[in-house]
DNA sequence: GTCAAATGTAAAGAATTTGTCAAATGCTGC
DNA sequence: GCAGCATTTGACAAATTCTTTACATTTGAC
């Protein structure tokens, strides 16, 4: 239960780069229904919480003391919810952006990245969802800000550019691959349920078997492992899980 | 499945701190057909399950022994779906309620989060979303709890790698065994019978004949203990149980 | 010391979990 | 619509773990 309460409005910060470790959000939705319903939810779990109606002010609130997140309406009045995204980004790359999309639709999913959002949950969403999308994009960037290279062996993961190099030589993943690939990556050491990778990679939206997650593994093996028969960097935890050793 | 019924709520009076720690559910659901699909479905997982049709009795069961989860549909007789909610969450706010819902309606998710529910799955839903939903709520409560590093001689017990260490070289054990060692560190100095064991460590669904917690406790002495023969910290009591001293 | 009950121990066999493949399904772009 | 790819499912073998069985040893009461 460890959240850190912050002064609401006392540290009115002059520091951008600072006021980024608060634990304020910028609710940016002009729904006043589904405002009031994110705003109790997250002063529950001891987030101080700044609400906006449309994008203009959305945008002016960001630049005059940037928040620890965002949550973002894509349909917006005044600035749409999509140049907002991309406005932030530019300023202040760091900012972990999560968006609430009206539609499940799919040129929606490629947008949102394009744009630079680092997560979005679709419409209607649950609040155990949303809350671990936000906690899980605190956590992120808290941790690794500026970390987007890792090797290992004489494999090279690029983030950024979503890409995947052996030997220097790319190597082609999945969608589903990479985003299983960089979970694990990035909790490294633990060990991670079949549930949990589930829960965390494939969302809320799907609920594939459990033997789906062994199929990718094995794929993630076979592409990067050095002998796939004996893995080294992904263990099985029998009983368990999996783990990522680098 | 060995389908084992314990008596409920005999031997275990009021201990909520261990109760939560059981892997029972409640369900809390009047249709009889939708009763038996959801109790079919956990105890095929595992789960010790509980089904109350009322709100009133559920409220009672409640209170006798808060379980792991409960499974709450709106729609009851007696005492609303939405009171039972509240009411729970005000004596137990850590107990995760998933709320089933008949329809998909918005002003019914605006109630559940101001009841305090934790997530919902609308009507009709697929039995893989309901267990991943349970699952996630059931992780969610436990991460908060435990110590992540605890030492004793030249032995290192890192519960969030899942790994344990005897002068810096790791010693693998099984899940069983792990979860038993986990218990036991976690229950220090204090005597812990068999009975005990097997429902917290094992579950109440199958009920395994005595001598297999003594085999388990057997392999950690050999595996963890300088001397098996003579254990110092996994500690027998005779005709009560074992402790674990650090 | 003797006895019955409780516990320690090892190994067989039951059961579960995982690796792997092939086929089925679903999605995307033409 | 179709072709081509990604993803998921189901089946089965292989690996691993868990439970039981059987017997030895210890404990504590008398």
């Amino acid at each position: 239960m460890g959240q850190f309460v912050m002064p609401m409005n006392t540290a009115r910060s002059a520091d951008p780069i600072r006021s980024a470790s608060t634990g304020r959000i910028l609710i940016v939705e002009d729904d006043p229904a589904v405002q009031k319903v994110l705003k109790r939810l997250f002063e529950s779990e001891g987030y101080a919480v700044e609400v906006q109606g449309n994008g203009q002010s959305a945008l002016e609130s960001f630049q005059a003391a940037p928040p620890a997140v965002i949550i973002l309406d894509l349909r917006l009045p005044k600035l749409s919810g999509g140049d907002l995204c991309k406005q932030v980004k530019a300023q202040a790359p760091t900012v972990p952006i999560v968006v609430l999309s009206a539609t499940s639709d799919v040129s929606d999913k490629v947008l949102l990245l394009e744009l630079g959002a680092d997560d979005y949950v679709t419409k209607p969403f649950s609040p155990r969802e949303l809350l671990a999308r936000v906690h899980a994009a605190l956590r992120h960037t808290q941790r690794r800000a500026s970390v987007s290279l890792v090797c290992f062996d004489e494999i090279s993961i690029d983030f950024r550019k979503m890409e995947v190099q052996r030997d220097g030589k790319v190597v082609i993943l999945t969608a589903q691959e990479f985003k299983t690939l960089k979970f694990l990556v990035e909790n490294p050491d633990r060990v991670i349920g079949r549930d949990e990778l589930l829960n965390d990679v494939w969302g809320y939206q799907n609920y594939p078997s459990t033997r789906t997650v062994d199929n990718h593994i094995l794929k993630l093996r076979q592409k990067l492992e050095r002998d796939p028969a004996s893995p080294v960097h992904f263990r099985t935890v029998h009983g368990m899980g999996y783990k990522f050793v680098r």
